[in-house]
DNA sequence: GCAGTTCTCTGACTAGAGTCAGAGATATGG
DNA sequence: CCATATCTCTGACTCTAGTCAGAGAACTGC
């Protein structure tokens, strides 16, 4: 069976079973799409959910919300009020009932969830539960998207800054931003180098930067990968996108530095054709220098 | 995490890209729905699919078949005629157009299972594809229900002659119902005995057979599993609902006589507590006797 | 304080999915 | 051949989901 077909085999599978889940929505009488809501609000707490984030998570268009959550209302398992901020927006919070009925869904849901475990053996199950988060493990990664951004981009700037918080809070010698050698945006856009920044779900989850040096070689930087997505191998595609963005633009050799305690980084580096040379630019906070030539 | 919150995890990702596959349906411009009826028509080749089959396959209302059908007839996609043997059934084939249509709709689909798995290497896509193969299997293993039937229902019919079949093909000397020792369907009824039936999608896929013989052991006859569900665990299923079913009757031992060719089958026994005893029941065909003190 | 923007709501739609009752044609068992 | 069952079709519905335009209140920057 080729893998296209093992894919939709597994979809059909998959759907059937899983789309029971949904059911147990159904099971108590009230639209898909209300239990989902009060399922959402609740997930908020006690400060409850304000509207456009409810839009924009669900993906639902404002007049649609609206009309749901009278529906809602109407039950007497949701209050909606104005923000004490800002009285434009409107803020849902969960009655007591709507709190009941929420726990209600969980518990019918967990129920079907039941369903699917129980018939297997101890070790079925852990084999189901193990294969269950690999797939999502690797779907999380092939959703993932990598895009050339420029450097001024808020999304790049929100990775970089967490790339140095990161680095802050692993160098055993702290990290202060102002002694590393700064990189104006300008190196990092086109014809100088290149910014790329990976996405999830329209989030920033890892960045990498290409800084050219005209003939000598070309340097990586800003390697960050979320700790959220660690584990998803996102470090290693982004080395191999910015290596393929450095073909692109004609570079032969990269160079790039790193720090001791960043032992993952390390390993990485080698086993992707790095290997080590001696200090090349004397950035303070580094401790080993690679090098790869590409192509 | 639990493993609920697992389960809830696999699925939020999941239904979120597999999802996209039923988009490449809808992409055609045509009700989901249309498309999924064209596809499954498509299926069934030159000979045509049966309105009836289909109803029951897709879970369809009558009259909304119906209209779907007039649908992609009215599209020139598909053709619904009488079937020759009986003018009351109808029979749905694709044109040569619904069969270029049905093709485009599965280059489509490639397209977006292609959009998974591209963005992964090599190694990440055998693991997801391994991991997807498991997942599929589990859950369809869960999807098994077993049931005590009693020996004249059609589901046992079938099953212990699909039993019967599969020995004969796999006995070195050939198997003749009529040579082995024969058990009315009375011995295989409460209070003699009992008869389960394991089913998937409501087609039988197993079966087992205990016999009760007083104080003396009872007797484990039929344990069969269809070639289609073989890896799912589901024999040692069966073989623990029928122990289980003999402690509730009151049973303290339980024996039974295999063939050397069923070489997994005498593996299995072995793995769950059976121990080789003498020939017990002087059965022709049985060149192993087993035993199992239960509780 | 005014122009423009943001946020929510209402009203008026469309489309897909599915249900139900009953009619009409055809087979089957006695 | 007649009563009964099977199969498909039509018409008349309901519900959920979702879209679009525009009104009105509240905020923001100048």
């Amino acid at each position: 069976m080729d893998d296209i077909a093992r894919v939709r085999q597994f979809n059909r599978t998959v759907t059937e079973r899983i789309g029971a889940l949904d059911d147990g929505y159904l099971s108590r009488g009230r639209p898909l799409g209300q239990s989902r809501l009060l399922w959402e609000i609740g997930a908020a707490g006690d400060r409850g959910a304000q509207l456009r984030d409810l839009r924009e998570r669900l993906e639902l268009d404002s007049g649609y919300l609206s009309r749901q959550l009278r529906a809602l209302e109407a039950d007497d398992l949701v209050r909606v009020e104005a923000s004490p901020g800002d009285s434009r927006v409107r803020v849902a919070r969960l009655t007591p009932a709507g709190v009941a009925e929420r726990a209600e869904l969980d518990r019918s849901s967990d129920a079907l969830v039941g369903g699917i475990l129980d018939p297997l053996t101890e070790r079925q199950r852990e084999r189901l539960l193990a294969a269950m988060d690999e797939v999502g493990r690797l779907m999380t990664a092939s959703a993932v998207e990598v895009r050339c951004v420029d450097p001024a981009d808020p999304s790049a700037r929100t990775s970089v800054a967490a790339y140095f918080a990161e680095l802050a809070s692993r160098f055993d010698i702290g990290f202060d931003p102002a002694r590393t050698r700064p990189t104006p945006d300008d190196e990092f856009r086109e014809p100088n180098g290149t910014f790329l920044v990976a996405f999830l779900h329209g989030e920033p989850v890892g960045c990498v930067g290409l800084k050219l040096h005209g003939d000598e070689p070309a340097e990586v930087k800003r390697l960050w990968v979320a700790s959220s997505t660690r584990g998803l191998g996102l470090g290693a595609r982004l080395l191999r996108e910015v290596e393929a963005a450095a073909v692109a633009l004609g570079v032969g050799v990269v160079r790039l530095d790193t720090n001791r305690t960043l032992t993952e980084a390390i390993a990485m580096y080698r086993s992707h054709g790095y290997v080590e040379i001696p200090d090349f630019n004397g950035e303070p906070y580094a401790d080993f220098w690679f090098e790869k030539r590409l192509g």
